[in-house]
DNA sequence: GATGAATGAGCGTTCATTCAT
DNA sequence: AATGAATGAACGCTCATTCAT
């Protein structure tokens, strides 16, 4: 099957636009994508047929990744207070570690092409955390509130926080655990 | 000046890149703004030397009004609580009213060429909305977070309310008090 | 009305697209056609919003020029042979003159991007001519044969010939009239 | 050499090559010729060192095609207007049996870079065609023409009428005779 | 020989910006 | 000041060709 398509090539490419996309938005060239990636010009869209493809897959990696690391904290038999508080330190602590993750996201999220088809492949990465948040707001005061618009909150609470948190570091996690707790004051009472 | 500038271009002008940068973002072209706004592509350069001088005044413009709606609620001698509340519900008339202002604002405030002077003529306008927030947690939970952080986390909770409202609009204003609910909650407990 | 557009700009672009169509084909670069037409690569866009619509427009102007230039020998009382003979001289004059016209019409003629409607405004040049076929081909030989093809073969053998001589000239003019009294005989009997 | 090219592959590019210039004309890639003759992008070099070699092969594969059957209309001894007509037919018939190929011709027969040498190696395959021609003019109207140019006449007037036959198919093969009429009074008076 | 990934020059087109009118 | 033609750098993408497998 001759040269077969090389996997390192395809990631370096998503790294390479991770790393971009976080210091100069989404109007990076293909062209420096490709050279901060290694490869040619021309290779960039033997993986990714357009730019908007491109842009489409680097949302699902990492919106996917962020939940998948944050579902991490989920299994065990722990409270849901517990299980939250995990995974809002391993949400934050993915993101600090690496914050042109959270910026190369943050500009995806808000791509003019990003289609319904990406938002759809995403959404089974965050079933497990809606599970968790369904059972947590259950008989509190946000029961009457859509799944969905609680789901919002909390991800709007995180972000802020993990951008707070990217420009001003807070290695003692006070800041985080001052968050938390107002997060769920907000969605538990 | 022989001509003087024409005020009434400018506000053109700017409310064209509202409308614009709404439905598709900050990379239409200076061109078509200046269509939208009825005047010539050349005219845009009178009243904003470049694009970007375009996008910070639209920042400015647009931040500043929504600082100026908030505090519209804020005179007076009712409760903290009260005055907050009334604050949340004007802001949030404000962009259910005109959808556009909101998305243009979500636009522009992620720019990449957006000034720290931008950002710096905006915050007078926030001056009184920061008092109020620094009464507020003054002896909550939250009152080791530095005010910054707080105003962020209650920017971000407003937001993402008022998007949600704007795609999923609710007349009965039930799923605002429900935000507005949860956001005293994380703040001042 | 600011800098109106000019009008020699337009005629240069066309004459440049002649040149470098008649020399190298359809495959010389825009870039290429705007630098022998002495402005920049944008301004050929300001004339032709794409490299189609200059194909087009120059099939236009090269062909109705041709039927122009022809239809100059049907004024006058002479007899349809001696008529169709001014034209043909003519013609052939044209074509030889300026040998680039012959060879870029050529070209454009089989663009792919060629449309019904730029081969529709083309016919009305020809209008008078093909009234002229008509009248000569009534009671001869080719009366059968519907007039838009016996005006294809006239056409056939006119390029044909015009081809032959800008190869290889011949300043006596003989072999010119070798072919039109070919032509003659194919159509008129 | 230890594996023989596949002459089938050779073939099938070539027929590929067909149908797409047909089609699309010279500009199709040679990727889609691959494609469509169902080997690799690859392997379209392993035949033809470059996009021109293969114009040049497909340019002396189907011009001598057609001459050759014309040519199987000279054999035996009828009259030179027998030969002639029969000539005629079997080339009218070869190309509306197969419409792709005069149409590829048609493309690679103005290609910018078809050689002389190709012009050359298509020559002898013209060879009793044109001793047939230089027969026919003998003492005719047309004995003063160079035998090259009444060549090229004959085949603008084929050419021209094979072309109409396609856009208008004429089952009765009356069209086909009337043109064979007057192409013969062009030549033979 | 066959494959298709890799290459990078080149293309048509866009666009922020300038400037003659 | 207002206009819009003019500019040319920059972009996304294509493609003939090469070469590792």
């Amino acid at each position: 099957m001759a040269r077969p398509k090389n996997p390192a090539h395809r990631d370096a490419l998503l790294t390479a636009a991770t790393r971009t996309f976080a210091a100069q938005g989404l109007s990076v060239s293909t062209a420096a994508i490709a050279k901060e990636a290694g490869v040619s010009s021309g290779t960039l869209f033997v993986y990714f047929d357009t730019k908007s493809v491109l842009i489409n897959a680097l949302y699902v990696s990492l919106k996917s990744e962020m939940g998948r690391v944050a579902a991490m904290g989920l299994s065990g038999d722990a409270s849901p207070r517990a299980q939250l508080h995990t995974m809002w330190t391993q949400w934050i602590e993915w993101a600090t570690a690496d914050p042109d993750k959270r910026r190369a996201l943050a500009h995806v999220s808000v791509a003019e092409d990003l289609t319904d088809e990406s938002r759809h492949a995403v959404h089974e990465a965050y079933a497990e955390i809606a599970e968790l948040l369904g059972t947590i707001i259950a008989d509190g005061p946000m029961q009457a509130a859509p799944l969905g618009f609680v789901s919002t909150l909390m991800s709007a609470i995180a972000d802020a926080t993990i951008d707070d948190l990217i420009d001003n570091p807070d290695p003692t996690g006070s800041r985080s655990d001052l968050a938390f707790e107002a997060m769920w004051r907000a969605l538990a009472g």
